[in-house]
DNA sequence: ATTCCACCGGAATAGCGGGATA
DNA sequence: TATCCCGCTATTCCGGTGGAAT
């Protein structure tokens, strides 16, 4: 059934740009003074999930390091490291420069000597940068010399909106890519090219990917979910096809699995709250916090447990609508079970 | 219209864990 | 070993907001 199971993995990048040449050409375009050494202006790229926004960094990055060698890239994902010096030691140790420094005793101004020293040219990709709680880091990084630096966000009014002034004017000159969500048929013929790489002959026809892409509703990783779920089903079943309702079963599991990472980056009080959030249903604040401060032995302040719904929040764990006293709590409709 | 109340979220601050330094 | 420095989280304090009660 699977003959490759990592052309079916969400880390993979693929070796060709299908439906994405004119995004992929512009910020190979864009990085391309790299390649006579000189170092780019930034660059934004834009676009909702699953858009390809990552993998296609990747793509041209490494074909970038292929014509100049010299340039390091490094990726930090800024929903996991969201602080001005997480997210700098991330891309340090990325950089295998942060062997003598520690995450908590070195200071921001310190790290960003370490990032200004180094005498090649840097490609520093912020993935989710609008997850930074600190806005500053975006300057630190333009004003330092040698590194280039790449933004992607899924909303650029958004960003501008939390920036200070200064990052905001380089901003609005920066060179800016937009990726569209994809159409169903694009989903199907990016499907059609993995299942090619990845699985037996005929296991699954057009429609069927068609099927999958109308599902996925434009995100290409929740696409390649249910098809990853829906081909394993099949293999654990020593089937060389997938049926209809292979896929059916995975659509809802496939959805789940692309936000599922979020639940283990909480800590364990806050999954608490989730778990309870959970099993009430929409709840108003006041009662939130009696319930849940009632099931411990030393509850936080009132303040932190709304720090914590605003985290949960912006994992998309949980909505809130309402201002002020009208305020209610709900999680969200396809969140993950709690472990 | 005014007052009251619960709540929001920014800012300042304290405490903690951990590495560096003397 | 004692002390300092750092980032990070939780806490304290508080001005602001909007619906409900008077």
């Amino acid at each position: 059934m699977i003959t490759d199971a990592s052309v079916l993995q969400k880390g993979f990048v693929p070796d060709d740009s299908i439906h994405r040449n004119r995004e992929v050409t512009a910020l190979s375009r864009s990085l391309d003074p790299l390649t006579r050494g000189h170092i780019p202006d930034p660059v934004l790229l834009t676009g909702p999930s699953g858009a390809g926004k990552t993998t296609f960094t990747r793509f041209v990055v490494n074909q970038l390091e292929a014509s100049a060698p010299e340039t390091q890239a490094v990726h930090v994902n800024c929903w996991e490291s969201h602080t001005r010096s997480g997210a700098l030691f991330d891309a340090l140790e990325s950089l295998q420069v942060a062997t003598a420094l520690h995450r908590n005793s070195t200071s921001h101004d310190e790290l960003l000597n370490h990032l200004a020293a180094i005498d090649k040219p840097v490609v520093l990709i912020l993935d989710e940068v609008d997850q930074l709680d600190d806005t500053s880091l975006i300057y630190d990084c333009y004003a330092t010399a040698g590194v280039t630096t790449i933004l992607i966000t899924n909303d650029r009014g958004e960003l501008l909106r939390e920036m200070d002034d200064r990052v905001r004017s380089r901003l609005q000159t920066a060179d800016h890519i937009h990726f569209d969500a994809y159409t169903s048929q694009q989903l199907a013929d990016i499907l059609q090219a993995r299942v090619d790489h990845g699985l037996v002959a005929d296991a699954i026809s057009e429609p069927q990917l068609l099927e999958i892409g109308d599902a996925a509703a434009g995100d290409a990783r929740v696409a390649l979910s249910i098809l990853r779920t829906a081909a394993q089903t099949a293999a654990y079943n020593d089937r060389t096809t997938i049926t209809t309702s292979d896929i059916t079963d995975a659509i809802p599991r496939g959805k789940q699995s692309v936000r599922v990472r979020t639940l283990d980056s909480l800590r364990e009080p806050q999954q608490e709250l989730f778990r309870l959030l959970q099993a009430t249903g929409e709840t108003a604040p006041g009662e939130l916090y009696e319930e849940f401060a009632a099931t411990r032995s030393d509850p936080p302040t009132k303040r932190t447990v709304r720090s914590w719904l605003q985290k949960l929040a912006h994992y998309n764990l949980v909505e809130y609508s309402g201002e002020g006293p009208t305020r209610t709590y709900t999680p969200v409709r396809d969140a993950p079970q709690a472990v």
